[in-house]
DNA sequence: CGGATTCATGCAAACGATTACAGTGTATCC
DNA sequence: GGATACACTGTAATCGTTTGCATGAATCCG
């Protein structure tokens, strides 16, 4: 591999004049400048990063720490960071913490340790002490879905607790008024949620039934389960509503599993649109979170900050969206 | 951020005997090894990895190249490579291609400058050039999905062909004479899916229909525009079968839309396993790869060719599995 | 015209680890 | 008892950049 050195050589200046040409600094002739230019092409130079680095602190890599590679909620704001990431010219280290906060220390750490320009997390638990540590890296961060720390990180959200409203009171505008429900374990996002789905009750005069409520690890096996038990109760839910998309999966198919019909019986609705949600049947009413926006801010934001550290803190909101389709009663 | 100095210098030893304590080898007293190893718990120290890197030329990250990280195929991979990954202490740089040749180039020479240990690749093209000059980066490398460069790689894939025959064949069991193809276009796979395809029908004496067969890019829309033109031809097909489990959303929703009775007019069939499958109705009959084990095995390949640059090349093909349900008439 | 400023460049010191080599001390062998 | 081997440790070079400082030349201004 050809090296600074040689590059240098073969235009007979020093490497600093070569560092500076490349790096489009001031003071370096024209003429130089084009010569350099042309000697690194020529030679296929390519800076040693790990030397840069080195020398400078900086990498262009950043880090997204998200908690399930397989959610497609995450995968699409995965691909939203690489594409903003890769135009910036940066890389990105993706990181599955499995909702374990064990795992995301060490992820958090290797990052770190790896001098990534910024990092972009959908952080699991709610421990703050832990996201200190993570402060206390002092390096550029954007928190997504779950907004812990507002006072230290730039945050994309949506309005969890309005989103909730919205689709639940949608749900009782069809005259449903047991609706059971699974909200997702662990995650701020859930805990919202949940409270959004208790005002619309509330709202409307209606009481929450414990007995129809469930928070679980957000697996498809525990949607299935609850929705399973739920509908087995002696007073019978007439709706379903799940907090994201992989207990979805669950209950639909407890639902469908269960024979009753819907949405006559039992309607059911979901946050987290994906493909299977239109191709059902009946095909599932859905609040959409805009993934691939969230992941463009985010992106967007890390980069701002990895530019100008010192800028103030924002929070950046996204609307939701309600997609109707018919596992409601709409028709 | 504390350094080896700073151990060092807390031990009263040179910083030489620290790298030799924290690295394990041999010639250090027992009792100046501990006396490090506390120091450098006590100071958190971390290893700067640019520094290591650029001495020895070695990063603990691995790179994986898929075309396409909203494809739960390749989510799935992903996720098994990260696992090991992480048991052996590695992180993972996740890149996206997109199906693009440029990008993928681009990619790989990203992961070169940053002198990753080893990188998992499913390529996007046939185009041997560029994997030549991926080879030519000599790094330790396993391609997986699409085996290009059998020589110079180690592989891990599944029998495509034959795979695509037990497809095929299961459906012309069921009597299904016209059937309607959709492939990926520009991977090897959907070449030889292709292949296995017609072997099934030359094996039960059929003759391939080029109306019927259609190779585009692997995304939802085309399988849908592919099926749609296809049940509206005047001698339409009774079943339909697709490569890939993004071309399988557009043509089930095809099918769905088209009014056609499934399985009773037109069976489906398609590759890739994935949650809606089994939860539409019909219930669809699937090739399943296994994914996660592709994964988990490519890391492992990775880790041992890391490990020993010279051992030989290894392929290794996994077994695929039929799920049969109803979308191909099937009680 | 001379001092001040600016420009273009080179020299050499970092950055923080690893490691070849050399040096010291102790045990072993004949 | 001297030679030899071996274990332990330190010194300093090295990896390939970036960058503060020094230098000399050119330009400017009063």
């Amino acid at each position: 591999m050809a090296s600074i050195r040689d590059v240098a050589e073969q235009c007979g200046v020093s490497t600093a004049t070569v560092s500076r040409a490349l790096a489009g600094k001031q003071h370096v002739r024209e003429e130089v400048r084009k010569q350099v230019l042309e000697a690194a092409q020529r030679l296929d130079y390519r800076p040693n990063r790990a030397a840069r680095n080195l020398r400078s602190n900086q990498s262009s890599n950043i880090g997204l720490v998200v908690s399930d590679i397989q959610n497609p909620f995450f995968t699409s704001i995965c691909r939203a960071v690489e594409d903003a990431a890769l135009k910036a010219g940066f890389a990105v280290f993706l990181c599955n913490t499995d909702e374990d906060p064990e795992k995301e220390a060490l992820y958090l750490r290797h990052l770190a340790d790896e001098n990534v320009a910024g990092v972009i997390i959908a952080p699991t638990g709610r421990r703050t002490r832990d996201f200190q540590m993570l402060n206390g890296l002092a390096m550029p961060l954007v928190v997504i879905d779950r907004p812990i720390g507002k006072e230290l990180a730039d945050t994309v959200v949506i309005d969890n607790a309005e989103a909730a409203f919205d689709l639940t009171e949608h749900l009782i505008s069809h005259g449903r008024r047991r609706i059971a429900c699974v909200f997702g374990a662990n995650s701020s996002t859930g805990q919202e949620r949940r409270k959004g789905f208790q005002l619309a009750l509330q709202k409307n005069g209606l009481t929450e039934r414990r007995e129809l409520v469930h928070s679980v690890p957000p697996r498809e096996e525990e949607g299935y389960r609850a929705v399973c038990q739920m509908l087995a109760l002696p007073d019978a839910p007439d709706a379903v509503l799940t907090s994201n998309g992989l207990l979805a999966l669950g209950a639909y198919r407890a639902l469908m599993e269960s024979g009753k019909k819907c949405p006559e019986e039992v309607s059911f609705a979901t946050f987290d649109e994906a493909a299977w949600t239109s191709l059902v049947k009946p095909s599932v009413t859905v609040l959409e979170q805009p993934t691939y926006e969230i992941g463009a801010t985010a992106a967007g934001l890390l980069l701002m900050r990895i530019e100008d550290p010192k800028r103030s803190i924002r929070h950046v909101e996204l609307k939701h969206k309600l997609l109707i389709r018919h596992s409601c009663g709409c028709a």
